[in-house]
RNA sequence: GGGCGAUUAGCUCAGUUGGUUAGAGCGUAUGAUUGACGUUCAUAAGGUCAGUGGUUCGACUCCACUAUCGCCCACCA
């Protein structure tokens, strides 16, 4: 016999690594089975599995197993990426806190790349790990890294044919330049942080101009005004002027521009195009001079004269001085409260630079595409739109049109030294510059590689694909990109993908790119449906976060302590899509209940199969069965229909909740406890509780595959069990409504003796003779000694008398008498007649839509048929529950 | 400033396209527990579904407005 208590901790490992070993994981390219793929959004290279992963592999293994035991070919691609600036500086801190480096750039690039390759490497080690803790039952065989070389050599084809298709170019522009990480990062990548600094008021000649940010205010030399401004109505655009400044006398231009809220300040502001992006645009605009002022350390240039090479945030308040010793210091706000940008990545303060940097363009329309040439812009909407791709929830879709339309020029370039290497080399000569685009390096001697690497999403935007392509051919350089995927079997059988599942945080930073790229670049949509999943939240409804142990719940030690199982009906249940959702231990250790439940329920049954000598699946004998057994398949039955719905349209909780329901308060607290005593039908006990661990398989996998094992008979292992259609044909709804009747009269009656207004032994007594027709229910007879049982009303009683007792309940149902005392039939009555009242609306409603002649004209035959039939139902259904009204009274 | 969402039991949340008496888990109260159960079972208490108006035979569900909370984007020189 099996444990009288079921411990996570001692089958996970021992299953997972059945199920690996077996096989069972790995999708079979030639398979003639319908595909059904999910491509793993890869954790970054860099650390420890945290819920947010934990959730995504949950959502994912469920989706992917349930369609596996539905017979589709399942592929789930597992992998890592590399995480560039995030890696890099995780390297860098590593190296300056444990080796003491104070400038671990100082090795080397190739050095530096090195190690943290190095790292990655151990990584990638522990997270494998964990996502097999979490029992997902992912490909291994297919796993990818983004900096795998295949995956490499698809990020060169990209960039190349998007440069060959002039959708990528080179261009000076204003970036988010991080000083301290000595790199820009994407417009998506930054982060506002209210922060209090002083904002001053100078005098500017006739003007007055405010800043908070007055080292960079050397080279200014034009005002800003809005063109309505009445207040300024006498400066004309392009009115020149004196003004005495910091150091020394400066020749001001006046401009109009619109971007000026005439509100703030005094309306009037001077520009600094080089260290601010609106700035930037107004100079764009107007086609004025840019000067640099700050450098990439974040010093001051020598155009600060005597505060030339000295830090921003020394030379601030030095330069305040002056100006105020100048008497140019009109007055300070010590109060501002002003939103400083930072690296969401490294912390760093952003300070906004022009950078030559590789864009993509957006907007230009050089994309074919069904035989219009379009912008990837409208390439991402029109994908949406059609429906080619669809979002849960729907929402979403909103949002992502509202970020298209704000989009700008994607900047891909980054300088740092981890990533895929922008694949582009020059070459100088006394007299010519040559620069060279390619998927390798050119022959001949006297190229240099561009130094920057890509950002993280633009190989992260390839997913779907570049990991199905095959990596003994992507080193065949003699093949097209095109080829290269027309090639890969995994790629023709495989993509593209079913779902992508992710985080709705990442929708822009990864969803869109996708959608951008792979459409962009294959004419496939990457996936066909987005699921997004909410973020798990604290109990108090905060951001877990790593920093603060205290809120944050580790999945592994919840795993440690009750089991993945556990751990994943947790965050499955109770989380819809794009809603956040709490989560914390005690809920954890409720859903560990259920597993141990489940456990015991089925150790139970498995003892009385054992008793019964069952060795086989035994076939359902259909003649012989009792209306409870009836009753529980056809709860059964539903259950698989509901439950296979709700998983192939994405309601993973709901079908939870089912389950969870199904197994507790049908299978346990009803079926098997009017299974003790002799009335066990095992046949049936055998099927329900088979068909419920397969059902429970996806959500549930370790507990269910260990009890598998169990069940005499099964020699293949869950996961590769097929789904189960409806379990059996049962005699019909007729006995199992007849139960529900049953089981609602028993709550009542369990009530009343609560509420102590029956004397069971008395009323039994009572009622016991007033009927001679109880040859009518004796095929009931042993179920209601059962359900006697149950109601509680044997305590005192014993033997045949029980039976009668229990058989005058039946017969009181069967005929409809009424019981007062027994059955509140006052309540009964009241529900009914309700009910007659809402129908008769309900007909009356669809009668005047029917007699409506608009409607009859213009709707369609089969929807006006349908209104009819439901019409019919209605009436039908009134008539039955007015005569059922008849009886009581 | 622009957009999106939330508001349902003491707490955490479900409620698929409008339709029986609005549900679950936890918590609380009372009782039970000699065929499985880290206990479990039974029963109960607890809700004007944020507010106001509208559409409908019928609204938690659809529409408008209001209030509170939250998120995203833009941005303040």
């Amino acid at each position: 016999m099996i444990d009288p208590a079921y411990n996570a901790k001692d089958h996970e490992d021992g299953i997972y690594k059945q199920w690996e070993d077996s096989g069972v994981f790995k999708a079979n390219v030639d398979s003639q089975k319908p595909s059904f793929t999910i491509a793993m959004p890869p954790p970054n290279a860099t650390g420890v599995l945290h819920l947010g992963h934990a959730v995504m592999l949950a959502i994912e293994d469920i989706l992917i197993r349930h369609r596996r035991m539905k017979g589709y070919e399942a592929l789930w691609v597992p992998g890592t990426d590399h995480a560039a600036i995030a890696t890099e500086n995780v390297v860098i801190n590593n190296l300056k806190k444990n080796e003491g480096m104070k400038d671990p750039r100082s090795m080397g690039r190739e050095a530096l790349v090195k190690r943290i390759a190095e790292y990655v490497a151990e990584s990638q080690g522990t997270i494998r790990g964990q996502v097999r803790k979490i029992g997902a039952s992912c490909d291994w065989s297919r796993e990818r890294y983004t900096m795998d070389p295949a995956l490499n050599r698809c990020v060169n084809e990209v960039f190349k044919k998007m440069y060959d298709d002039g959708l990528i170019y080179r261009g000076h522009r204003i970036v988010n330049w991080d000083p301290n990480l000595q790199t820009n990062v994407s417009d998506d990548e930054v982060d506002y942080k209210e922060e209090k600094s002083p904002f001053y008021t100078f005098q500017y000649g006739p003007f007055q101009i405010a800043t908070s940010r007055p080292e960079t205010k050397f080279g200014d030399k034009y005002v800003v005004m809005h063109p309505d401004d009445e207040r300024y109505k006498d400066y004309k655009h392009g009115d020149t002027f004196k003004a005495e400044w910091i150091n020394g006398e400066v020749k001001a231009t006046v401009i109009k521009d619109k971007a000026i809220d005439m509100e703030f300040g005094t309306g009037v502001m001077t520009i600094t195009p080089w260290h601010d992006m609106t700035d930037f645009e107004i100079a764009e605009r107007h086609k004025l001079d840019k000067e640099q002022i700050i450098d990439l350390n974040g010093k001051l240039l020598d155009i600060a004269d005597e505060f030339a090479g000295m830090p921003i945030h020394e030379a601030r308040e030095l330069i305040v001085q002056k100006l105020d010793r100048k008497g140019l210091l009109v007055k300070t706000d010590a109060e501002y409260v002003h939103k400083v940008a930072i690296n969401s990545r490294g912390k760093g303060v952003i300070e906004p630079q022009i950078r030559e940097q590789w864009f993509i363009d957006v907007n230009a329309k050089s994309v074919p595409w069904k035989g219009v040439q379009m912008s990837l812009k409208e390439i991402m909407q029109h994908v949406i739109r059609d429906k080619a791709i669809s979002i849960i929830p729907e929402r979403f879709e909103k949002t992502y049109f509202h970020w298209i339309d704000n989009l700008k020029d994607w900047c891909i370039s980054r300088q740092i030294w981890w990533g895929h290497r922008i694949p582009v080399w020059y070459k100088t000569d006394a007299n010519e510059n040559e620069m060279h685009v390619g998927t390798q390096a050119p022959d001949g001697d006297g190229w240099e590689q561009d130094p920057d690497t890509l950002d993280t999403w633009f190989s992260s935007a390839l997913w779907t694909w570049s990991t199905l392509v095959d990596p003994a051919l992507a080193e065949d350089h003699s093949l097209s990109l095109q080829d290269l995927l027309q090639k890969s079997p995994d790629f023709v059988k495989f993509h593209p993908t079913q779902v992508m599942e992710t985080g709705y945080d990442i929708l822009f930073f990864w969803i869109a790119r996708m959608i951008l790229m792979t459409t962009y670049v294959t004419g496939q949509v990457p996936f066909e449906t987005v699921y997004l999943h909410g973020l798990i939240r604290t109990r108090e409804g905060k951001k877990m976060s790593k920093s603060d142990p205290a809120t944050c719940i580790n999945p592994l030690d919840m795993i440690e302590k009750y089991g993945a199982d556990a751990l994943r009906m947790s965050m499955v249940i109770g989380n819809s899509p794009g809603n956040d959702m709490r989560l914390y231990e005690e809920k954890i250790k409720g859903y560990r209940n259920f597993t141990n439940k489940l456990w015991n329920a089925s150790r139970f049954v498995l003892g009385i199969l054992e008793e019964k000598g069952v060795t086989e699946e035994p076939a359902i004998k259909m003649d012989h069965l009792s209306p409870f057994d009836e009753w529980i398949l056809t709860k059964l039955n539903r259950t698989i229909t509901s439950v296979d719905d709700h998983l192939m349209n994405f309601r993973i909780s709901q079908a939870g909740e089912e389950l969870y329901s199904f197994m507790w308060d049908d299978f346990c607290d009803w079926y098997l406890e009017l299974s003790k005593g002799d009335n066990q039908n095992p046949t049936v006990l055998y099927h329900v509780l088979k068909n419920l661990l397969i059902l429970l398989h996806p959500i549930i996998p370790f507990v269910t595959e260990t009890l598998w094992s169990h069940l005499p008979a099964t020699d293949d292992m869950l996961i590769a069990h097929e789904y189960p259609a409806v379990v059996a044909e049962n005699k019909g709804e007729q006995g199992f409504e007849q139960t529900e009747l049953l089981i609602r009269l028993v709550t009542s009656i369990r009530r009343l003796r609560a509420e102590n207004k029956v004397e069971p032994a008395k009323k039994v007594s009572a009622t016991l003779h007033a009927h001679d027709q109880l040859e009518l229910i004796t095929p009931l007879k042993e179920d209601v000694i059962r359900l006697a049982r149950l109601s509680e009303l044997t305590l005192e009683e014993k033997g045949e008398k029980i039976a009668n007792a229990a058989t005058d309940v039946i017969g009181t149902i069967e005929l409809f008498l009424p019981l007062e005392g027994l059955v509140d039939m006052e309540q009964e009555k009241k529900r009914l007649t309700k009910e007659v009242a809402n129908l008769k609306q309900y007909i009356s409603g669809l009668q005047k839509k029917l007699d409506n002649a608009s409607f009859v004209q213009n709707a369609p035959p089969a929807v006006i048929e349908g209104e009819q039939a439901k019409l019919q139902e209605a009436r039908a259904k009134m008539e039955k529950i007015k005569e059922q009204i008849d009886g009581i009274i």
